[in-house]
DNA sequence: TGCCAGGCCGGGT
DNA sequence: ACCCGGCATGGC
């Protein structure tokens, strides 16, 4: 299994190059941009962080003293957005109340227990909160995503109905601990997914393409 | 026009 | 422990 993992990565590496992994200036937007996208396309959360750095709202005192329902409006483009705007504000409580705001000690707890305390911030499950650690922490967690599990089962790696831990094990215990590698690793398949199945239907029969 | 996108939560079996 | 409906915009 080690062997056919870090093949699959050599070929997509090979193929696409590096992705350079997760698109945003700062540790902060990165947080911001993990919470937008979940179950939206990347090229809507792009207009809703934009109208953010448009009105400097990107740091942590000014997400913490923005008012939610201004927030929601600028937000729209993204889609769910009350629903955002209460787990941004979320994250900003849980990040002020535990470590006054920082982001620099935040990161700086271990990471288990730091996941663990994420997880309980209501609105960040497990791919949101393990984006954050890998992507704005640059810890070495591998992030499973929707686009993970159906390559994966796709190449009868997995089964189907695999369950997350498993399948982040399944990478975790058979690759280096690399943040490096996990970032660029996820990305590849990500782009990898949307490279081969173009026409956007899960159920095509060239999604994806045989990579393996 | 309708289906889908880099999920997650809460309530019901 | 699963299963499902709800949340919402923009692109093809």
């Amino acid at each position: 299994m080690k062997r056919k993992l870090l093949k699959l990565y050599n070929l997509l590496y090979a193929a696409y190059g590096p992705q350079y992994w997760w698109p945003a200036k700062t540790r902060f937007e990165v947080i911001i941009g993990a919470i937008l996208t979940q179950n939206t396309a990347w090229s809507n959360v792009k207009k809703a962080i934009r109208n953010l750095r448009n009105e400097k709202l990107l740091t942590p005192a000014a997400l913490e003293s923005v008012n939610k329902r201004r927030l929601a409006g600028l937000i729209r483009p993204s889609g769910y957005y009350n629903l955002k705007a209460e787990r941004l504000k979320s994250f900003s409580r849980f990040l002020y109340n535990r470590y006054g705001g920082s982001l620099k000690k935040m990161f700086s707890q271990d990471v288990r227990s730091l996941r663990a305390e994420l997880l309980t911030v209501k609105g960040l499950g497990e791919e949101t909160v393990d984006s954050i650690l890998l992507y704005a922490g640059s810890k070495p967690v591998f992030v499973v995503d929707a686009y993970t599990r159906r390559i994966l089962s796709r190449h009868n790696v997995i089964p189907e109905d695999s369950g997350y831990d498993a399948i982040q094990s399944l990478f975790m215990e058979n690759l280096p601990h690399d943040s490096m590698l996990f970032g660029e690793y996820h990305a590849l398949l990500v782009k990898a997914a949307k490279d081969a199945c173009s026409k956007r239907e899960p159920k095509c029969g060239r999604c994806p393409a045989r990579i393996l």
